[in-house]
DNA sequence: ACTCTGTCGTTCAAATTCGAACGAAGGTGT
DNA sequence: ACACCTTCGTTCGAATTTGAACGACAGAGT
């Protein structure tokens, strides 16, 4: 193996904030999400994706695809999601396979609940203790980061 | 409750680039590590943190505290990398309670082994993705982040 | 000395996550 | 029609994570 080309200071500093921002961002989310709305952060997204989608509902696969997580995660917290009555499972008419989620009433009410409280704490966590200038290079970034993960994955797994 | 303020078009952009790109990452460097070296993220942070400690070992409580994992959690982490011989358990002079956790020679071993192949998939997934420049924003950026996060955490618990 | 409060690490049950394997069905080429 | 390969969502078992409860001890105040 060669020498491994290893971080200077600055790259250091990023990947260290970074992966620290990452997990105390994902715990304090997760907490006030279950506090204030019974909701795990992944169901928040399910409920998100859904909500964002034509006719308020999506296949398992794609659904899958849009949070990052794996199809097995997916089916289970779709289960325990459609327990709470906040979405229904349809199948899909051109694709026998196929499987649609659905948000009911219900989702629709606990997501518009729980919108405010979230955005509040990802304000508080996050947004506002940016700068406007720091905002804009971290969504270019990180942004141009994800799409070209989400690229690499498609395209190790489409082959 | 009062009127929320919404994201804005740039703010989104940064959550979701954010938000994204953790999940991605985050999920890439578990593989990698699993599949080249054997050891989860956590594990791994658990040999950094051991390694870069004055002699190889931490407390339990303040090793729990530099990686981002409850109390619990890295008991049963420190148990697992016990029984592969990676770390020793210590107890404290100075404290019948307290435990150290110290690094072996064989979890230096293989913190050297799995170092290479950690640093280039760090810089795969994001240090070379990004110009300088933007890594500089973001360790900046996030570190401030990160250190608020954990003032906020150690002033609501420390009450 | 003695009580009171907080801290330390562990144990426990519950929830969640993942990957591999599965049955069923789509789609393509022959 | 027929194999062949892929895709769909689920099921299963194993691994991991969490919070609450716990027993043991430390430290401060009286």
């Amino acid at each position: 193996m060669d020498e491994p080309r290893w971080l200077d200071e600055r790259e250091m500093a990023a990947w260290r904030g970074f992966v620290a921002a990452s997990n105390l961002v994902a715990r304090r989310l997760e907490h006030q999400l279950k506090e204030n709305a019974g909701l795990s952060h992944t169901q928040y997204e399910i409920l998100v994706q859904l909500s964002a989608a034509p006719d308020g509902s999506l296949r398992m696969t794609d659904l899958a695809d849009r949070l990052v997580t794996s199809k097995s995660g997916l089916t289970y917290q779709v289960t325990q999601m459609e327990k709470a009555g906040m979405v229904r499972r349809r199948s899909c008419p051109s694709d026998v396979r196929g499987v649609f989620a659905e948000l009911t009433d219900e989702g629709w009410r606990v997501l518009r609940a729980a919108a405010p409280g979230h955005v509040a704490t990802v304000r508080e966590v996050l947004i506002d203790l940016l700068t406007p200038e720091q905002l804009t290079v971290l969504g270019e970034g990180l942004g141009e980061v994800s799409e070209r993960l989400r690229a690499a994955e498609r395209g190790a797994a489409g082959r």
